[in-house]
DNA sequence: CGGGAGTCCTGTGGGC
DNA sequence: TGCCCACAGGACTCCC
């Protein structure tokens, strides 16, 4: 699922390929994958306008074009962006830009995923992007700001993690390996946490994010870079998908739960 | 407002 | 081998 590091490394792969690129064409393969405006209005607004940046906020890809417009994708939990040099299109391809020498392709089996136009003020449908948080990897997100989002509140840790308001960019790897560094267990309420446990889930969150970003994300089964490379943190997961495995720090076993109809891995005897 | 549950969607994999 | 169904999950909606 691409989080954060996914989405860096993506955006970090795409860039050099795409700058400075005119978007001749776009191939729409099934209409719901463009979430705004509609889809005469989108191919309209986009051909023909000159990619000048590509960046990344929280889960979302951005690129900026040349008119001050912005195309957004949020990849979801199976969408990716592959570079294509050929005519042959991948399975479950949903939308397709034609550039001057390659093509994007948008692949999303499960069609969460979308993609939108934006130029100025953000449609409704992003309601979610104009409450992000502050990106875990900035001076913003410090210890003082989770203690404020923190205070006072009963939903466990990790769901509040998940929550793109505090945890801008964490999904459910994530959150699960901050909280095994940060020997935090995931079912604390928000409020319990101590000053010297934030202190240390700021720095656990950090330092996982960094880590993933420095081996090009974690691919289980749907997060692939834009030249369908897998990713290499999966290997250094110390919880994630680990059930029944020992602990690499104490031995214990790691076990499965469900916090918040998600699927959360942990180290009892670590995390308290 | 906060918190929990339900919903969308489709491929995958376990069980028989 | 083939069928069926549970399951996975980000972010939004709904309800209390």
């Amino acid at each position: 699922m691409p989080e954060l590091p996914e989405v860096e490394t993506i955006k970090r792969e795409l860039a050099p390929h795409l700058k400075g690129e005119i978007i001749r064409e776009v191939v729409i393969r099934r209409k719901e994958i463009v979430g705004f405006p509609k889809i005469q209005l989108f191919k309209q607004k986009v051909i023909g306008k000159r990619i000048k940046e590509v960046e990344r906020r929280g889960k979302y890809l951005i690129l900026r074009l040349s008119d001050g417009s912005r195309l957004i994708f949020h990849l979801k939990l199976s969408g990716r962006l592959f570079l294509i040099d050929g005519e042959e299109s991948p399975k479950h391809e949903r939308i397709r830009f034609l550039l001057n020498q390659r093509n994007l392709s948008f692949v999303e089996p499960r069609m969460f995923g979308r993609v939108f136009l934006v130029e100025g003020e953000v449609p409704r449908v992003l309601k979610g992007w104009r409450e992000l948080g502050p990106e875990p990897l900035s001076r913003a997100f410090n210890q003082s700001f989770l203690r404020e989002k923190l205070r006072g509140r009963k939903g466990k840790i990790k769901s509040l993690l998940l929550d793109q308001r505090i945890g801008c960019g964490i999904g459910n790897i994530y959150a699960d390996e901050s909280l095994f560094l940060a020997r935090i267990n995931p079912e604390r309420t928000g409020g319990s946490l101590t000053q010297e446990e934030i202190v240390r889930l700021v720095r656990a969150i950090k330092k996982v994010l960094r880590k993933a970003i420095r081996h090009k994300g974690t691919t289980l089964s749907d997060y692939f870079r834009p030249d369908g490379k897998e990713g290499g943190f999966q290997s250094l997961l110390r919880v994630k998908d680990r059930e029944g495995e020992p602990c690499l720090v104490c031995g214990e076993l790691i076990q499965r739960i469900r916090i918040g109809n998600r699927s959360t891995h942990l180290c009892p005897r670590c995390q308290r």
